[in-house]
DNA sequence: GTCAGGACTCTTTTT
DNA sequence: GAGTCCTGAC
């Protein structure tokens, strides 16, 4: 038999060996459930299963990734061909291939949730609604809930309830945006986040041609994470593995968190009425943690009502007591988290790996970062906002999306006027109203302006629209996307603009324009992907999770930072959970509404399971809020958690002679949203008075040169792989960064 | 049409 | 503290 197979226990072996008809694996934290599953699509594989046939629907892309890999290891190639992906990148895919179905082109774009906030508001005011009264954000999310339960625009209109619920939250409207808002979005020929998965459903139920071919396709279709399912998604899959009903679904209700995005606990209750004849195998082992660790997640639990039945134990070693670390102030707790890791990784001689700080919501990161940068430790965090959130990056992304589907208009309002070119909201309310007057797409309009309008603002426009053409001509001509994206990024004036700005936080968004050109270059290169149109590219851009960011450059030791949502199916050695304070987590929200806290408590129960060997919970006495002083009590969840396994000594310890920084957050000025965070002191320079570009075409390591914007350094390495080549140059003042020789301007010195 | 400065609003988690 | 919207000067 497969050795694979010996390093099972009965249970996982029991899992990986199931073979036809419905499976059900409730998998405790640490339960090695991903060993399983991995195990089992290649046992599948080697049984004689064609890996086309195979579906499994993870939670991150990464997951998919690494999955993809390990199964790799074992059957060979043909792990490439399995369909793996997070639903909604999977769903897209489908959608692309039979968007005619719908009505949609399938060079759709996908709105991330601020263009569709952006589209609401524009919505808002046309329909002369207060905006104070009808926010972007909850009408969003009334209708993001709408759709995670399959309820179209007319649905909500005729739903009384819904209505009474809208009457009562003085928003008697959101029906009537709702439905304008999705008529938008198919006039811009767009889906955002949970269209993805509604019209996945639309197109299964109105054509049953579609589902059959899909239907017979999938031969077995897996589920990780069920838990956080919402019954869309339940219901795509539940159709999908209607003939052959090979459906293998993963989860553990204990770590069921996503239910304000509609995942529903009830999907692992109704999932045995579905399909009677389910085989439900237990894991249950903890192979991850000590049994402190795991004792004490149980004991949090063990207060929670709606659960299945479930005993997680461990033989590991008992190791350490839980330390309890106060802090009087958001900044103090940085501090010390910070020293503590320094002084785990001295005295056990741990890596910056090894460590993860779990936060209950992203704005809490900041006080860890400023400790641990002042330490010399480096980290990274994880969501937050990421790296395709930035603003010089979306700009670049809306010219993208633009020359892939003129339609798209939340690109079209991001880019008309950036740079400045003379283009005003006059202007585009003009070209708003011709197009609408004239029952043609404002890309007709803006493309012929002369046909429809005259007077000052015709010229910019003219050479806006030619400048569009261009671009699309590219594409017609088959260039891919980092030819198309270069060239973009150079005529648009995006660069020249960023180029032009001197400042450290002008210097760090050029940098960042520099870093997507890249990504778009590893994208084109990476053999896997066979297809190197922009169009595709968008689209794995638009559905990345934050657990897929690149890393920033080489350097992967690093501790991670980043909320506990973002930690599901992550594990390390030693964990922080911090932020244990009354109103911060459990959330103020959670306490006010009078729901049940449940949900953050299986939260906090996802927290302490990510830990190995120590746990570390912490807490501040007070905390800036919006630039204000808070007092904070400590959490209730620490009073829940077994006192026995605790060790409270650093808790009790005497620190009334700590002081409280009167603005401890000043010195993070620069640092702002919408701007890179800046590690390391960079210097604007200001290029020599006899700098031109030389020609880069002989360039070897350990040549002196010069950058416009970085200044003297030294060539480091050299990669002349595939059609571009890059450089890698260590610069004085600043470290090393890797930069394309065909886009970037340097002077060889002499 | 553009820009700077002031008022105003944010309070969770994510694809 | 920080992003967004609004206002008034140029």
């Amino acid at each position: 038999m497969n050795d694979y197979l010996s390093s099972l226990n009965e249970p996982q072996r029991q899992a990986v060996m199931h073979g036809e008809g419905p499976l059900m694996i409730i998998a405790g934290a640490g339960s090695g459930k991903t060993r399983v599953l991995t195990f089992r699509i290649a046992h599948l594989i080697e049984n004689g299963v064609d890996p086309f046939r195979i579906l499994s629907l993870t939670f991150t892309n990464k997951a998919a990734a690494e999955m993809r890999h390990r199964i790799e290891t074992s059957v060979g190639y043909e792990a490439r061909n399995i369909w793996m992906g997070t639903f909604h990148s999977v769903f897209a895919k489908i959608l692309r291939i039979e968007a005619r179905y719908l009505g949609y082109n399938s060079n759709f774009s996908i709105y991330d949730t601020d263009d569709s906030k952006s589209l609401l508001r524009s919505i808002i005011k046309e329909f002369n609604l207060d905006d104070k009264v009808y926010k972007a954000n909850a009408v969003f999310n009334r209708i993001s809930g709408a759709k995670n339960r399959l309820v179209s625009p007319d649905d909500y209109l005729n739903n009384s309830i819904i209505q009474a619920d809208d009457n009562a939250a003085r928003m008697p409207e959101i029906g009537r945006l709702y439905k304008a808002y999705s008529i938008r979005c198919f006039q811009a020929n767009a889906m955002d986040f949970d269209d993805l998965l509604f019209n996945t459903n639309v197109l299964f139920r109105d054509f049953p041609e579609v589902l059959y071919k899909y239907q017979h396709k999938f031969q077995y279709v897996m589920v990780d994470e069920f838990q956080d399912t919402n019954v869309s998604q339940y219901l795509i899959t539940r159709k999908l593995s209607a003939v052959h009903r090979n459906i293998c679904v993963v989860g553990d209700d204990a770590q069921s968190i996503y239910a304000f995005r509609g995942a529903n606990i009830e999907n692992i209750l109704n999932f045995e009425k579905d399909f009677p004849d389910v085989r439900t195998i237990k894991l249950e082992q903890n192979y991850r943690s000590t049994q402190t660790i795991v004792n004490t997640a149980n004991s949090v639990i063990a207060r929670n009502k709606a659960q299945l039945r479930k005993e997680v134990f461990t033989e590991n070693d008992e190791g350490t007591l839980i330390e309890v670390v106060k802090a009087n102030s958001d900044n103090e707790e940085g501090r010390l988290v910070a020293t503590s890791i320094f002084e785990e990784k001295m005295q056990h001689g741990l890596r910056n790996n090894d460590f993860a700080i779990l936060y209950r919501t992203n704005a809490q990161s900041r006080a860890f970062e400023e400790a641990l940068r002042r330490l010399g430790i480096k980290y990274r965090i994880v969501g937050g906002l990421s790296f395709y959130q930035r603003k010089e990056i979306k700009d670049l992304l809306a010219y993208l999306r633009f020359i892939v589907n003129q339609q798209d208009e939340e690109a079209f309002k991001r880019i008309i006027n950036l740079p400045k070119r003379g283009i005003g909201d006059t202007t585009v309310a003009k070209i708003a109203v011709t197009a609408a007057e004239n029952q043609v797409a404002i890309w007709d309009v803006v493309s012929n302006i002369h046909q429809y309008v005259s007077g000052r603002a015709t010229a910019p426009v003219e050479s806006f629209s030619t400048l569009i053409k261009s671009f699309m001509l590219m594409i017609d001509q088959g260039r891919d996307a980092f030819e198309v994206a270069t060239h973009v990024a150079k005529t648009s004036g995006i660069l020249r603009e960023l180029y032009e700005d001197k400042t450290v936080e002008g210097l760090s968004r050029y940098e960042n324009v520099q870093e997507l050109l890249n990504a778009i270059k590893e994208f084109v290169d990476n053999p896997e992907n066979e297809d190197k149109t922009l169009g595709t590219f968008l689209q794995s851009v638009a559905l990345l999770t934050n657990a897929d960011e690149p890393d920033e450059d080489g350097d992967n030791d690093r501790i991670t930072l980043m909320t506990i949502h973002s930690a599901k199916g992550l594990e390390f050695r030693n964990v922080y959970v911090v932020g244990l304070e009354e109103d911060l987590f459990p959330s103020q929200m959670m306490l006010e509404s009078r729901q049940d806290l449940e949900e953050e408590r299986r939260l906090f129960y996802v927290a302490i399971t990510r830990a190995e060997q120590k746990l570390t919970f912490s807490y501040a006495e007070s905390r800036y809020q919006w630039g204000r002083l808070k007092m904070c009590e400590p959490s209730r969840f620490l009073l829940e958690v077994d006192q026995r396994y605790l060790n409270t000594s650093k808790a009790t310890r005497h620190i009334a002679e700590r002081e409280v920084q009167p603005n401890p957050m000043g010195f993070l000025k620069n640092i702002t949203k919408k701007t890179a965070p800046v590690q390391t002191a960079a210097t604007a320079h200001t290029p020599s008075p006899d700098f031109t570009p030389s020609d880069t075409s002989g360039l070897v390591v350990g040549q002196r040169v010069e950058h416009p914007k970085f200044g003297f350094g030294v060539v480091s390495k050299l990669d002349v792989n595939g059609t571009d080549r890059k450089a890698t140059v260590k610069f004085e003042g600043i470290g090393e960064k890797t930069l394309l020789l065909s886009f970037a301007k340097l002077r060889i010195m002499e």
